[in-house]
RNA sequence: GCUCUCAUAGCUCAGGCGGUAGAGCACUCCCUUGGUAAGGGAGAGGUCCCCGGUUCAAUUCCGGGUGUGAGCACCA
């Protein structure tokens, strides 16, 4: 007898032992045609898998998440299958799940055209209508290089040769196609349902940039038509949100060819970018920050010191001027030590902590730009803690603070926290490594919240906290960072007098909240579709004539607007009322102030909101009113207000 | 940096298998002074990304560059 506990805690015994597939079956017709997996004892098993010990068996369908992983997977074959048959000489390498779909690599003589993969498409639904049963089997080493061998698939042969040990290797054959793959698998390619190719492009073998160029096709799968229509809306909408879009949309900046990844920042933008940074500068004022500034054009030797140029020549800009070579900087450490070097420190002025929103370059390899989000030229909300070994804790937990309270004040809610430690190429001995490290761990823990640890992802001269946060779309957005560094500063001859009266070493806090300013607005612009809260909003209001009657009467209630320090413009032109509501609907304007006959008369102006709701009439000080208190608000959500 | 894609008016985009191009919106002017998402008419606007080659002739074909986009690689 064999006792199955199901998850919600039933048991049912079978005769023997028994077939996933079969548990479903004796449950109900229905659960057996929707299984795509099983669960047992933890693992994810195929439906075929054969259960011969008491065990906790849970199904899996296209509900589970895990369902929709297999499905994807499964989909992965199924292209790999389609392909093949399409384009016999193509060879198969692996194809993984993604986040919202999977791809499949292949190496192919030619590249594929979009019509290409209408015709994969095509014939992936064919075999899904065949609905092939999908066979695992198990075989040796030898046996499988020799398969591949003879089938000319040079890459699988490599894969194996690659996977240690002499444990047999699994594989999936659906009809005329055969892979070698962990599983598991949907039991036949009928199960795939919802499915889609979204784009081809380049990809190395094994991710290495000395590899081979790959065809990596990728695809989306859904458990239903449904959740795969949803998929594809959400695509639509965050291309409707792209910042680039929406730049030259509400002209914000602009980028042209003479100055590559470097921003032209237009009037409306760049009034954006300063409330961001004059925020910025009111919170770190209030948190015991000094601001500085420093050359942005520095003698080459203080990057050979920091030890920037050996590891980052490539990345930089350089100019030559008189015999001497400056770098433009990449960065403000370098420059903040200076500032600390002046003058004879003691413990006493520690911490010490600089700001500085100081523009910086990195020649950022071509490819990798996109809009604001990764640029040439750019300036971060920059910040550095000199403090001594004692003070780190207190200063990571203060900065771990303010990093959650800033956020909230531009509504985001949501910070995934993750501590990346020693990377393979650093400096410092490995006790410092093991002290800050667990300085930082420390200080993470103490902000009670969930975090992931990133090994080996630090920077050369120290640990580093990274803060993303997720934006109305759930993109995982990274931001702010802590990071720390207890070399630097010994190079550039950094020191303090100690209690004792000794010359110490101190330790800087490498720290930033938003980032660069030109992706966090990036973020920003595509968390509010462009509809900037009003503490933002390069315009809070404009307002509107009826008629020429009205115009002294605008253009003063603007002066007086404009006098309490809020961005407000008119819009006298001679137009219908109508046609002036939408075109600055569409700019996203939070407020639009109507002026005709009776509001002059009662000194009022009519508000309708952005979204379209009236107001009603008010007076101009009930507007002001009204105006602060949402400007005062700033981003945060009902709940995240205190 | 690598693979592929693309580059035409201020914007969004058509078009041409080689004979210097078009729409809508925006812009300018005129009419209209109209109360909450497009009133009407007229006009102006282009080195078809840059440099070479082929050709009687290139915006179109070919080569090279630059930039954009999707990925990959990179990200102090």
């Amino acid at each position: 007898m064999l006792q199955i506990t199901l998850p919600d805690g039933s048991k049912r015994e079978y005769e023997g032992s028994i077939t996933v597939a079969g548990i479903a079956e004796s449950i109900g017709p229905g659960l057996a045609k929707a299984a795509l997996a099983g669960r047992v004892n933890g693992a994810l098993v195929d439906t075929s898998f054969e259960v011969n010990e008491d065990s906790e068996v849970a199904l899996i369908t296209e509900r589970d998440t895990d369902g929709v992983e297999v499905l994807r997977h499964s989909c992965a074959h199924l292209m790999a299958q389609a392909v093949q048959r399409l384009f016999p000489k193509a060879q198969v390498t692996v194809g993984p799940v993604t986040e919202d779909g999977f791809f499949y690599d292949f190496a192919y003589e030619s590249t594929f055209t979009p019509e290409d993969l209408q015709a994969i498409e095509k014939a992936m639904g064919a075999i899904v209508k065949e609905n092939l049963v999908v066979e695992r089997s198990v075989m040796n080493r030898s046996d499988a290089i020799a398969m591949f061998n003879e089938m000319g698939e040079d890459y699988k042969v490599k894969i194996i040769e690659s996977i240690p040990g002499d444990e047999d290797l699994s594989f999936y054959k659906q009809g005329d196609f055969i892979d070698l793959c962990r599983g598991p698998h949907v039991p036949s390619t009928g199960k795939i349902k919802a499915f889609k190719l979204t784009s081809v492009a380049g990809a190395y073998w094994k991710g290495d940039s000395d590899n081979d160029v790959l065809q990596r096709v990728y695809g989306t799968a859904w458990g239903s038509k449904a959740d795969l229509k949803l998929y594809l809306q959400r695509l639509e909408e965050a291309e409707k949100r792209d910042h680039r879009k929406l730049g030259k949309h509400l002209d914000l900046f602009h980028f042209q060819e003479e100055a590559p990844g470097m921003p032209f920042w237009h009037p409306k933008g760049w009034a954006i970018y300063k409330a961001v940074q004059e925020y910025m500068q009111k919170v770190q004022d209030a948190n015991g920050y000094k601001e500085i500034n420093t050359p942005q054009l520095v003698d080459y030797t203080l990057w050979e010191k920091s030890g920037h140029a050996s590891k980052f020549a490539d990345e930089m800009f350089s100019v030559e001027s008189d015999n001497r070579m400056y770098a433009i900087k990449p960065m403000n450490c370098p420059c903040h030590i200076q500032v600390f070097n002046q003058g004879l420190k003691s413990y006493r002025d520690l911490p010490l902590r600089l700001a500085e929103f100081g523009s910086c370059h990195r020649y950022e390899p071509s490819g990798s730009m996109h809009g604001l989000m990764r640029v040439r030229s750019f300036v971060q909300d920059d910040g550095h803690i000199f403090c001594t070994d004692e003070q780190i804790q207190s200063e990571v937990a203060d900065f771990m603070d303010l990093l959650f309270s800033v956020y909230k004040d531009f509504g985001f809610d949501e910070v995934i926290l993750r501590l990346s430690t020693r990377p393979e190429k650093r400096v410092g001995a490995d006790e410092l490594w093991d002290a800050s490290e667990q300085a930082l761990k420390d200080a993470l823990n103490a902000t009670g919240k969930h975090w992931e640890l990133v090994p080996g992802e630090g920077a050369f001269y120290g640990p580093k906290i990274e803060c993303s946060l997720k934006d109305c779309m759930g993109r995982i957005q990274q931001c702010g960072t802590i990071q720390l560094d207890f070399s630097t500063t010994e190079r550039l001859g950094a020191s303090y007098v100690a209690e004792d009266g000794s010359r110490k070493v101190p330790v800087m806090l490498h720290r930033a909240i938003l980032g660069s300013f030109e992706r966090f607005l990036g973020i920003l612009i595509e968390h509010y579709a462009g509809a900037m809260p009003a503490w933002l909003a390069p315009e809070q209001a404009v307002i509107l004539n009826i008629t020429d009657k009205q115009g002294d009467y605008c253009r003063k209630t603007q002066e007086s607007l404009k006098n309490k320090g809020f961005r407000v413009s008119t819009d006298l032109r001679n137009e219908k009322i109508g046609f002036k509501i939408r075109e600055h609907t569409l700019q996203k304007i939070p407020y639009l102030l109507v002026v005709g006959d009776k509001e002059v008369e009662s000194g009022c102006v009519a508000v309708r909101k952005r979204g379209g709701e009236d107001l009603g009439a008010m007076t101009i000080d009930d507007f002001c009113t009204l105006l602060s208190q949402d400007v005062a608000q700033f981003s945060r959500t009902e709940e995240s207000s205190e």
